[in-house]
DNA sequence: GCTAAACTTGAACAATCGCTCAAAACAACC
DNA sequence: GGTTGTTTTGAGCGATTGTTCAAGTTTAGC
């Protein structure tokens, strides 16, 4: 293995910036050279190809956003970390994210067969997401904060409609919506 | 005005099943050009451009859209309407439908400022469908299906968001996940 | 059947797309 | 400090983008 000169991790998080602003179609390599400062040689040595480079900001989304969750968690209790996770997400001020919408929902809803690679990263990054929604659900059933009647997955996919749904009605409402009461509905709901 | 020789209505028609599979970007006006069998002169001599006929693909998915909830609200109740309306869209084959989704969604989805008219066109038409459901949710409490205490903006939101987010998952999870239940929670959680 | 107006055609425009590659710049060794 | 190997540079490739417009075709009125 080689050092490139640049700093590769930082590149990834600049382009993903620009992609989840723009989506794949919209965001051109020359977008991307001027925003992360790279020639378009270096960039095709590091990546391959605009899929490559694309597929690797949706890996570094993902990863961040789990990792966010499993912070959360180490600090409160299962069920309180997912609500959390959910405010935090929607009500985020626009502005200091590239969208209100989910990267990873957006992709799944830009993409067709024709970059099904990337389409399918997509899928499995949401999947291991909800997966990760389960888990922190088993462990709320534990600390008795959830019935144990209740199946987790299925409280996860739950959970993964209203975040979807959440998101998308804030993009399409301008922000303008208060959407604090519909998560706690949610919640409110899985009792 | 004049009479051009083409059909203009079925030409939106065909170039909406494009748009909405593919979303705007994606879709070359070459693309459309073959899919409506017209040369790009008389294409521009009706629409005037790219962006001018995606406004009318996107007023006219709206208004069918419209159209078959108002279809269903004449002969049922309006309840069992908006019910119905919803797995209708929710579970809906692949394979009839362009996408999974919403065309008005994946449009907010994808588009930002650089097509403010044409996002603003489809923030409208959302916003337009949500009242439209507000207006059978207050005819639904006349009835006497839903209590008068609820506010029917604040539930036609929720089923905004739970449309969206149910269409989304769809897309995500490949048409896999039986999504019936979730309408059906999402109804018995309104009472 | 001629004329004028309206519509359609398709070659072609400038701009931009994703991407390549020879040459220049740099880094690390002896 | 010269040499070798790696990385960066940026001009430029062929393809495709949205769009135009002169020329050709069709329609309508008389």
């Amino acid at each position: 293995m080689k050092a490139q000169r640049h700093d590769r991790q930082d590149a990834i998080q600049r382009a993903t910036q620009l992609f989840w602003e723009k989506g794949f179609h919209a965001t051109s390599m020359r977008n991307i050279q001027e925003h992360i400062d790279l020639r378009p040689g270096s960039i095709y040595a590091s990546f391959g190809s605009k899929e490559g480079l694309f597929k690797e900001a949706l890996d570094c989304y993902a990863q961040s956003s789990l990792e966010r969750l499993a912070t959360l968690a180490e600090s409160m209790p299962a069920l309180e970390a997912l609500k959390t996770f959910m405010l935090d997400v929607v009500c985020r001020k626009t502005g200091d994210s590239p969208s209100d919408m989910c990267m990873l929902a957006k992709t799944v809803a830009e993409l067709t067969e024709e970059n099904a690679q990337l389409l399918e990263a997509a899928k499995g990054h949401l999947k291991r997401i909800e997966d990760a929604f389960a888990q922190l659900l088993v462990k709320a059933q534990q600390e008795g904060q959830i019935s144990k009647d209740k199946d987790p997955q299925h409280l996860a996919k739950t959970l993964q409609i209203q975040l979807m749904g959440l998101r998308a009605y804030a993009r399409a409402s301008g922000g303008s919506t208060q959407l604090q009461a519909f998560v706690e509905e949610t919640f409110a709901n899985m009792q």
